[in-house]
DNA sequence: TAGGGTCATGTCACCGGTGACAGTATGGGT
DNA sequence: ACCCATACTGTCACCGGTGACATGACCCTA
């Protein structure tokens, strides 16, 4: 591997001298500039940006830790990120952690070994400690998509429970009374927030929830998938269901295909996280949209205003949702024989008018 | 920072000693490895990584460049990767070159200089010698999804001329006759192959593509969109498309349900790229899948093998397809009147049966 | 012309582990 | 009593840049 030295050597100046030509900072004679810029070209050297690092401790990596980067919307975060860090001269590392905490855990102590300058994280781990570490380390932490309230760390997320409130007004206002949720693990900060929304909206309405219609399950497509055969066992069987995120709604519809339930006729649907695909599936999904890739940029914008020594202990960002009305959202079906019409297919079924 | 020679102190030995009982390896008395441990322990010490790949000469990172992250076939590459890569204790560096050849030089240059211990790339430039600078670094280099036969280095790729071919022979069973292609940019390797599949089946069956139904365009949902506007606008229109990849599908899907026009009654369609959601899509969409998460796992395997010393020039895997039959393609209308009668949806045209 | 400033360049310790090598102690064999 | 193997532990140069500091040349001014 050809070093400094050896350009030094060839180019007969100092280490020095060949440094300061290649940062372009400082005096250097023309005639030296020349032999040194010779002397790079002809050994083909290429500064080693690892003992770069030791030295000045700046690494310029900053590590990714998400549930799934295959996951499209993680995937659109880890863009968003990366568009911005490389305009600062950064890469990024990323690590999936599979929401498993001990996975989690294994990334976040292989980042802070490999002093990277900066960790964003979607948090798996309800354990503050395991992110305090890095704190301690004075290695700045944003969290996406959710945090841990008693980090004290800026956190880029979303109007969670007022986009699930906002979604459900919608279905209650189209005379909807029973509607589902399939949410996620109750101690993700975005599950209680999202299915708080939930609460909310039927609190404002003065409804209750009904036995079974909060369905808070594995994540993972196969997770929607059950959660909505377990709606459609209940009685009585929701009209109308939010699910969690896009893997849920994926599954929830695959649920709904294959019991062949009709969308949005037998059951409205709505989902957290869009996909572009949603406006092209049978029929279109109604979607709460995040701004995955603004959330990424948005936290390396954090992440390099802390680099630049600024204080930010505990800002909260809260990026806009929005709300997509596509066509699986319609007033509910008001069967004459309850359960059995709405599975005979809509025969013997009365459309009731949404309220005004 | 507290580094080794604080633990060192700290435990009253020498560094060496310090060292040797976090390796593990060697003699050290019962008596010194407790008193390290405790030092370890009550100092919070982590050995720094970057200082033991400049000794070593190895960063334990690997180097993705693919054109854009966020693609979810991408995404699943760098999944398959990374998984494969953390069971090695390595770590994956992302980078997305979006097509753009001085993106993509950058990103290998800098991945270059980080000294990363292999590069995995979807190339987009032509130039054998922007890769070839890593192999002269004997740094090892695979291919995935594309590659440059000049170079010698291993590739991950599957079999796009043929999954392409049977795709449309499947259509010409079907009994199409104007089966038309958008493909992406000629210069991809991809592209070239599949387009030969497609002109391969053609071939076969004795029949000549018509003028304007083999679309290059731009690769991205717009392109697909604006090139399936043109087959649309072609005369006589085709009654069967293939597309490329899974953002050129959904813009001629999206193209398709702008202009009203039936799948797959007026137009059959088959995505190269498959999606969860495209078996959802109304109508669900055939598709050509390929196994990205074990080509990005694959890919990590040959990375691993060569860091183990073993000499893999130029080998190339060839990993199958999945031909995932689904409703977007039927046998064509043949209209009474052409064109017309096919515009005002089906009306005065007759189904011809498939060729046996 | 001595003193001070500026410019151009060189020297070298240091960043934090690593591992080759050296050194010391202990015990067994003869 | 001596030799040597073995077990344990320490020293230090090195990996490849960096930057503080030193050095030397030159010019200007009092």
């Amino acid at each position: 591997m050809v070093g400094i030295r050896d350009v030094a050597r060839h180019s007969q100046v100092s280490t020095a001298t060949v440094a300061r030509v290649l940062r372009g900072s400082g005096q250097v004679s023309e005639e030296l500039t020349r032999r040194v810029l010779a002397a790079v070209e002809e050994l083909g050297y290429v500064p080693n940006a690892v003992a770069r690092s030791l030295t000045r401790g700046r690494t310029h990596l900053v590590g990714l830790v998400v549930p799934d980067i295959s996951n499209p919307y993680f995937a659109e975060v880890a863009r968003g990120l990366e568009d911005e860090a490389v305009k600062h001269g950064y890469h990024v590392l990323i690590g999936s952690s599979d929401l498993n905490t001990n996975r989690e855990s294994e990334l976040v102590s292989a980042f802070e070994a490999r002093t990277v300058d900066a960790v964003v994280i979607t948090p798996t781990t309800a354990d503050p400690e395991q992110i305090g570490r890095l704190l301690r380390r004075r290695i700045p932490v944003v969290f996406v998509d959710r945090h841990l309230p008693q980090v004290p760390a800026p956190a880029v997320l979303t109007d969670n429970a007022d986009a699930v409130r906002r979604a459900v007004d919608h279905l209650i206002e189209l005379g909807h009374r029973d509607i589902a949720m399939i949410s996620g693990p109750e101690h993700f900060e975005t599950a209680a927030d999202r299915v708080e929304g939930f609460r909310a909206a039927y609190r404002a309405h003065h409804r209750r929830i009904r036995r079974g219609h909060l369905q808070q399950g594995h994540l993972g497509v196969s997770g929607g998938q059950a959660a909505m055969r377990e709606l459609l066992a209940t009685r009585p069987r929701p009209t109308a269901c939010v699910s969690f995120n896009n893997l849920l709604t994926i599954g929830a519809l695959t649920a709904l295909r294959e019991a062949k339930v009709a969308v949005p006729h037998e059951m409205s649907l709505i989902s957290f996280d869009d996909l572009r695909l949603f406006a092209l599936v049978d029929p279109p999904i109604t979607a709460i949209a995040q701004p995955a890739y603004d959330m990424g940029a948005k936290a390396a914008e954090l992440v390099f205003r802390m680099l630049d020594g600024e204080e930010i202990d505990a800002e909260t960002t809260i990026l806009p949702t929005d709300f997509r009305l596509r066509a699986s959202c319609a007033p509910p079906l008001v069967s004459t024989s309850s359960v059995t019409a709405a599975r005979s297919g809509g025969n013997g079924a009365v459309r009731r008018s949404p309220r005004t």
